[in-house]
DNA sequence: CGGGAGGTC
C-alpha cells in the first residue's frame, strides 16, 4: 500500500474564448449609484420614516457608498454600456460569465436602468435553486436601497415576495414554467434572463425550448390581443421578448447553435488561481488515496481548510471514521484535524457546522457529496481533493427503474470542483486521477433531461399546448423511447386521450397540480372514493425526501421510535400515522392560546417532537407546506375533501385504485414480480413490510442498488386491481 | 438490511 500519493502540477489552463473587452474603462459609464439615491429621494418625498430618518440615513448612506464601490469594482461594471447595447441589438444573447463577474446581480439592474421595464414590464431572472433566487434578490434589493418585494422581489414555491411595483423578479426556473401554464406568452416580461444555464437542469432545458417558442410567437403577432379599452392597449401590448442566457461554462457554442446562432459575449470573472495536481499513476482505491492526500496536505501544506468530494453518505461516514483513527497516530501537535460531513440528508443544524470556522489551530476537513459542487458554498477552502467520481441517478425508461450508480465526473464538473479552492485565496486542487484520465472524461455532464422520468415534463408540455412532444425542440433531445413511455404512462393514467390530447377534466386537473402525475391522479381517484383527506397527506409525505431519520449510532432507538407509527398494512398508513401524530402534537402545544403555525415556539416544539420521534423535521415541514398548497388547489378545483374515517380498508382500496400500475405479487421463491414490467423486485429494508411476505402489494418507488428494491409499500387485495383497473388487468374472475 | 443533488400556482 502506498504511503503517499504523488502528484504532478498543472496550472489551470486558460481557455481561449472571445472576450468582451473593456473599452469603457476610462469612461464614467457607471451610473447606477444615481438610481440608488433617487430611490432614497423618493422615500423622503413620500415623507416616510420622518423621525428616525436622519440617523438611519447617516448609517445607510455609508453602507450605500460601500455597496456602490463594491458594485463598481465588479468585472461586469466596467462593461455595462456594452452589455446593455448587446441586449438592445440582439433578441437573444448568451453571456458567459465566470464566477465572481457579478452578472447575476448587476445585469438586471443595468437593464432596468436602461429602460427595459418601461410600460410596467418585468425583468425575470431564473435560478435553478430556491436559495439562490432568495439571496440574490435580497442582495440586489439592498444595492438598490429598497425594501425587498418592492422594485426587486423574488418568487419561489410557497413564497412570493413580489408586489405590483416589482420590476426585477428573481425566481426558480420551475416556477416560471408554472407561470407559463397560466400565461403562455409570458406577456408581463420584457426580458427573461436564464441564469446558470450550464447546469442544464430539466427545468432549464424545458424552459429554453419554451422561451424559443414564446419569442417566435411574440414576434409573429406583437399585439394580437382583442382589446376593448384603449387604456389596456398600452399596458398589455406584447413586445418582443428579450432572452439572455447566462452560463458559466466556456463552451457557449452549444447554446448559440441551439438559439439560432445567437451572439455570445464573455465577461471576465474574479477568481484566484488554482493549481491543479494530478496523480502520476492511476489510483485503484480512491478512498485510500483521499485519506493519504488529506494527511499529506495537513502535514506538508500551509493553513487552509480541505474540501473532499466523495460519492455518498456511507462513504463519508467511513472516511470520517478513518481520518479520526489515523489522526491518532500523528504527533500531538499535528493531530489538530476536524472532520465535518455534508450531504443533503443531514439535518440542517449539522449541515450548518461547515460554516463554523475550525477552532484555533485546527484544520477543517469537509467531507462532502456533490452538494458542495454548486448548492453549498463553504468559505475558507484552500484545498480541494477530487475523487473524480459522483453518484448519479440513472433511469431506465423501459422498466421504469431508477438507480444510483457511481460514475466518473465530466471535465466541466472537475473544473467546477477545483474552482471551490480559489474563492478567497489562491488554492490547490488534488485530482486523484492522472492527467491522461482527465483527458478521457466527457466534456460536460449528460443533461438531466436525457436520464430522467419524463412523465411530468410531457404532461406540462401538453398542458402548454405542445401536442408534438416527440418533435419538441429540446437542446438535447431525450430518447424517443423515453418520451413514448411517458405518453403511454399518461394515457394509462387517463391524462391523455387516445389521440394524445390532454383529457378534460382529468388531464387538465393533473397538469395543474405540482405533483408527480401518478400522485395527482391519486388525488382525483381519492376524491371519488371519499378519502381525499387521507390521500392528500399521503402524496405530501411521498413527495418529500425520507421522513424518517436514522443515524447509524442510534439505529436501535430510531427503529423503536418508528415502531410507534408502524401499521401492519404498510408504509402508507404508517406515513399517515406520522403526519397525524405530528398534527396532534402541534395542536397540543398550541392549546389554550391563539398562536399561529408560523409561531417560532410552536415550530420549536414541532422540531423537538421530530427529534424525539426520529423524524426528519425538514422533510416534515416540507410535507406540511406541500399539503397546504395542494389542499388549496384541490379546493379550487371543487374536489370534495372527505375522509374515510376509521375505514382503512377503504383507504387501501383507494391506494390500489390509484397506484395499480405499481402492483407486485409474491413469487414462490418469496421475491416479488412487478406486474407492469415483469421485473423481479424485493421489499426495501426501510419498509415496515420488510420481513413480511404479503401476497399482493402496491409500491411507489422502484430503485436499483445492490438489488431491485421497491419502497413505500402497502398490502392490498389482488381483486381490487381487477375491480379498479379492469382495462389494465382484465376481469380475471 | 440501506438513501447523489436540485425543484414545481
Amino acid at each position: 500500500m502506498p504511503s503517499s500519493v504523488l502528484f504532478e502540477v498543472r496550472r489551470q489552463a486558460e481557455e481561449s474564448v472571445e472576450k468582451l473587452v473593456n473599452h469603457d474603462r476610462d469612461h464614467k459609464v457607471f451610473n447606477s449609484g444615481d438610481s440608488v439615491f433617487s430611490d432614497k429621494d423618493k422615500m423622503r418625498e413620500q415623507g416616510k420614516r420622518k423621525f428616525s430618518w436622519r440617523n438611519e440615513t447617516d448609517e445607510s448612506f455609508a453602507r450605500m457608498r460601500k455597496i456602490a464601490q463594491q458594485r463598481k469594482s465588479l468585472p461586469i461594471a466596467s462593461v455595462e454600456r456594452r452589455v446593455v447595447d448587446e441586449v438592445r441589438k440582439n433578441d437573444t444573447l448568451i453571456i458567459v460569465g465566470e464566477t465572481g463577474s457579478g452578472k447575476t446581480t448587476q445585469l438586471p439592474q443595468f437593464l432596468f436602468n436602461a429602460g427595459f421595464c418601461r410600460d410596467g414590464k418585468l425583468i425575470g431572472v431564473t435560478q435553478p435553486r430556491r436559495v439562490a433566487a432568495v439571496t440574490v434578490a435580497k442582495r440586489v434589493a439592498e444595492e438598490c436601497g429598497i425594501e425587498l418585494g418592492q422594485k426587486v422581489g423574488y418568487s419561489i414555491r410557497f413564497e412570493d415576495v413580489t408586489s405590483s411595483t416589482t420590476r426585477i423578479k428573481y425566481m426558480t426556473d420551475g416556477l416560471l414554467l408554472r407561470e407559463a401554464l397560466l400565461d403562455p406568452r409570458l406577456s408581463k416580461y420584457s426580458v427573461i434572463i436564464v441564469d446558470e444555464a450550464h447546469e442544464r437542469t430539466v427545468h432549464t432545458d424545458v424552459l429554453l425550448g419554451l422561451l424559443k417558442n414564446v419569442q417566435r410567437a411574440r414576434l409573429r403577432s406583437p399585439t394580437n390581443q382583442c382589446l376593448v379599452d384603449s387604456k389596456d392597449f398600452h399596458t398589455s401590448k406584447v413586445l418582443p421578448l428579450k432572452l439572455v442566457i447566462m452560463s458559466a461554462s466556456l463552451d457557449a457554442r452549444g447554446f448559440s447553435e441551439y438559439l439560432g446562432n445567437a451572439k455570445a459575449v464573455h465577461v471576465q470573472g474574479r477568481q484566484f488561481p488554482v493549481d491543479i495536481l494530478y496523480t502520476y499513476s492511476p489510483e485503484s482505491d480512491y478512498i485510500d488515496a483521499a485519506l493519504i492526500t488529506i494527511f499529506q496536505i495537513h502535514l506538508e501544506e500551509g493553513p487552509g481548510d480541505i474540501l473532499v468530494f466523495l460519492t455518498g453518505q456511507e462513504e463519508i461516514e467511513s472516511v470520517e471514521r478513518l481520518v479520526r483513527e489515523r489522526a491518532l497516530h500523528l504527533s500531538e501537535d499535528s493531530r489538530k484535524i476536524l472532520t465535518v460531513p455534508v450531504y443533503s440528508a443531514l439535518p440542517s443544524e449539522q449541515q450548518m457546522q461547515v460554516f463554523r470556522p475550525a477552532p484555533d489551530g485546527f484544520r477543517k476537513v469537509i467531507l462532502a457529496t456533490n452538494i458542495a459542487e454548486t448548492s453549498v458554498t463553504i468559505p475558507g477552502i484552500r484545498f480541494v481533493i477530487d475523487t473524480g467520481l459522483v453518484k448519479a441517478r440513472s433511469f431506465n425508461p423501459r422498466t421504469g427503474m431508477e438507480s444510483l450508480v457511481i460514475i466518473p465526473i465530466s471535465k466541466a464538473q472537475a473544473l467546477q470542483r477545483s474552482g471551490r479552492a480559489g474563492r478567497e485565496v489562491p488554492g490547490k486542487c488534488f485530482r486523484l486521477y492522472t492527467e491522461d484520465e482527465f483527458g478521457k472524461l466527457a466534456e460536460s455532464t449528460i443533461p438531466e433531461i436525457k436520464r430522467c422520468n419524463l412523465s411530468n415534463v410531457v404532461l406540462q408540455l401538453k398542458a402548454l399546448g405542445i401536442d408534438d412532444v416527440i418533435g419538441f425542440d429540446f437542446m438535447d433531445k431525450p430518447s424517443r423511447m423515453a418520451v413514448v413511455k411517458s405518453l403511454e404512462h399518461l394515457y394509462v393514467l387517463g391524462a391523455l386521450t387516445v389521440e394524445g390530447k390532454l383529457s378534460d377534466p382529468v388531464g387538465f386537473q393533473m397538469a395543474r397540480l405540482p405533483l408527480d402525475p401518478i400522485y395527482a391522479k391519486g388525488l382525483i381517484v381519492a376524491s371519488k372514493l371519499n378519502c381525499l383527506e387521507e390521500m392528500l397527506i399521503i402524496v405530501s409525505m411521498l413527495s418529500v425526501e425520507s421522513i424518517f431519520y436514522s443515524p447509524r449510532e442510534k439505529m436501535e432507538e430510531a427503529r423503536a421510535a418508528r415502531k410507534c407509527f408502524a401499521s401492519q398494512e404498510g408504509d402508507h398508513i404508517t406515513l399517515l400515522n406520522v403526519y397525524r401524530a405530528s398534527v396532534e402534537s402541534l395542536e397540543k402545544s398550541r392549546m389554550g392560546n391563539q398562536e399561529t403555525i408560523r409561531d417560532k415556539t410552536v415550530e420549536k416544539k414541532l422540531n423537538k417532537w421530530c427529534r424525539e420521534n426520529f423524524i426528519n423535521s425538514r422533510s416534515l415541514r416540507h410535507a406540511r407546506e406541500i399539503h397546504r398548497q395542494i389542499l388549496g388547489h384541490v379546493q379550487n378545483m371543487g374536489l370534495n375533501v372527505t375522509s374515510c374515517g376509521q375505514d382503512m380498508d377503504q383507504f387501501r382500496r383507494c391506494l390500489a385504485a390509484s397506484f395499480f400500475l405499481n402492483a407486485a405479487v409474491k413469487q414462490p421463491d418469496g421475491l416479488y414480480r412487478a406486474m407492469a414490467s415483469g421485473q423481479t423486485v424485493q421489499i426495501h429494508p426501510s419498509s415496515v413490510l420488510f420481513g413480511t411476505k404479503p401476497d399482493c402489494i402496491i409500491f411507489n418507488e422502484l430503485v436499483r442498488t445492490n438489488h431491485n428494491y421497491i419502497r413505500n409499500i402497502s398490502r392490498i387485495d389482488p381483486l381490487w386491481l381487477s375491480e379498479f383497473a379492469p382495462h389494465y388487468y382484465g376481469n380475471k374472475e
